[in-house]
DNA sequence: AGTAGCATTTACGTTAACGTAAAGGTCAAG
DNA sequence: CTTGACCTTTACGTTAACGTAAATGCTACT
């Protein structure tokens, strides 16, 4: 059981980060006797795929979704089922994000290659600059 | 040279969007007789750059930096040999996100693992529900 | 039991990236 | 040459995701 303190030195992030990540319902701490806030493990890896998430630009609300099927305890079969199939469609959002930050690379690399003949080009006429 | 509205349709942004991104400099289309905004395939080239560099997590600011890097026409050497070094590093970050989205698309498949398994196991119990 | 360094809640402030509205100019069709 | 649909600039409004400050409580150590 971690404090605010660690807990936000672990990962990098402000108090009110975390504070902030409770209001909106994404974190729920266990309580002190004297009313401070305590991460058990379970929270510290939903942090983590917070922190994660927003990184690779998914917003809050998004992460929301994804973390709170991870989150109640599933026990219906229907439910299960259900995030089996939410839980699905997200990887394959993330497989499409991967796909277009790839194509996107591909270009920039087409880019330099651009550049590049450029420079050889100019390695001809020497004297200026 | 299409026009503001024909070049916010192509990209399904606002117009309200487009002359941001000449507020801070991203864009510089001609203007017509009257004034109003025209945009060649230049322009459009690098919106499309703009556009995609949002959908994955880059500020405007960051964005700013890479278009323009391959906007102005890098004429000295010196110059051109930044300008590739600063693109491959921008690639190399690139790849980074990419490598940290396909860790992101392996825990969630590990999780998804853990809740095939327990339903494997509901399947025992047939009743509830 | 005093005090330094944590914690709490409440609430206003800030920045990026636009939205939206006002007041008016431009352009193509008829 | 007059509409109607587009365009212009100016400027204030909005939302997400926190920052920051104030007033106060808790905790560990000496």
């Amino acid at each position: 059981m971690k404090t605010i303190r660690e807990t936000a030195d672990l990962f990098d992030v402000s108090t009110r980060t975390i504070r902030y990540y409770e209001e909106i319902g994404l974190l729920s701490p266990a309580r002190s006797e004297g009313n401070q806030r305590l991460y058990p493990a379970s929270e510290l890896v939903k942090l983590k795929l917070i922190v994660r998430g927003k990184k690779y630009g998914f917003s809050l609300e998004e992460i929301k979704e994804m973390v709170l099927l991870f989150d109640k305890d599933r026990t219906g079969r229907k439910q299960l089922e259900r995030t089996i199939q939410y839980g699905r469609r997200r990887i394959e959002e993330v497989e499409l994000k991967i796909q277009e930050l790839e194509e996107m690379k591909r270009e920039m690399e087409q880019l330099l290659v651009v550049f590049n003949s450029k420079l050889e080009k100019s390695k001809g006429d020497e004297g200026n600059e």
